[in-house]
DNA sequence: GTTGAGCGTT
């Protein structure tokens, strides 16, 4: 049974943290520990994961109880295969607190006494959900969510300078209408309509194009006439070299006319 | 079913 990181941590005290990346998202403690346990004793294996989805970030950490111990698994852990991926194991940059540390040794002895009490949850919270998303696909669907939590933020911190119903109720009106809308309009309704919209403005835009060639000054034309002239240009600037017929000098030519459409 | 820089939970 392997508890780790399930229950809190366990005893973070003389331990040494390592960072493992590069792990699969599918990757648990139970299939790291018999890798870093032969190396040396391991104390505690945690892999953060999502709030959310559940899933794992990516990475784990991976205490030991000796520095040297720590010290071989990295020298021989690091750049493994695991799992069909190239982990990467290194000691741990910031401990738990988000305190530096030293070789992955926890200084936490330091924070205990110095601040018992903890600072600010919201704050400790916020930033953790802010940080935690930067990259990925997910960061589509996951948008929302951030955008809510910071809105929140601001409603909350605006309140709290200074009261304005008019305003307040005006915004707070504007805000819930908006995640409303938002919601409602996800399933597909201003998404094809934001979609056609671009899509018609460029149609008319090539077909009056060639009708009136010289009247128009858009720049979409007048690339499009560039470009024609450049293909007129290629064909006439070589004549010698390319064959109107592309049977002499080049067989491996099958037409030019394919060249210049694509 | 998916993704890939980075630093952590009761």
């Amino acid at each position: 049974m392997s508890h780790f990181g399930r229950a809190g941590p366990p005893d973070i005290t003389d331990t040494y943290s390592l960072l493992v990346l590069n792990i699969t998202f599918r990757t648990t403690p139970d299939d790291l520990f018999p890798l870093f346990d032969k190396y040396g004793k391991v104390v505690d294996i945690f892999i953060p994961r999502d709030r959310r989805t559940g899933e794992s970030r990516g990475f784990a950490f991976v205490r030991y109880k000796y520095a040297d111990e720590a010290q071989k698994a990295v020298d021989r852990l690091d750049g493994r295969m695991v799992d069909g991926r190239e982990i990467a194991v290194q000691f741990a940059k910031y401990g738990p607190n988000a305190e530096k540390i030293q070789k992955g040794r926890i200084l936490e002895s330091v924070s205990k006494i110095k601040s018992p009490r903890r600072r600010h949850r919201d704050d400790y919270r916020d930033r953790d959900y802010s940080r935690r998303r930067s990259r990925s696909r997910s960061l589509d669907r996951y948008d929302r969510d951030r955008y809510r939590g910071r809105d929140r933020d601001y409603r909350r911190r605006s309140r709290s300078r200074s009261y304005t119903p008019e305003r307040s109720r005006g915004r707070g009106r504007d805000r819930y209408d908006d995640e409303r809308s938002y919601r409602s309009r996800s399933p597909g309704s201003a998404s094809p309509k934001r979609s056609a919209s671009p899509r018609r403005s460029i149609s008319p835009r090539r077909s009056a194009s060639p009708r009136s060639p010289s009247r128009s000054r858009s720049p979409s034309p007048e690339k499009q006439n560039v470009d024609e002239r450049a293909a007129n240009t290629r064909r006439s600037a070589s004549p010698k070299a390319e064959s109107p017929h592309g049977g002499a000098g080049g067989s491996r030519s099958p037409s030019p006319k394919k060249s210049v459409e694509a």
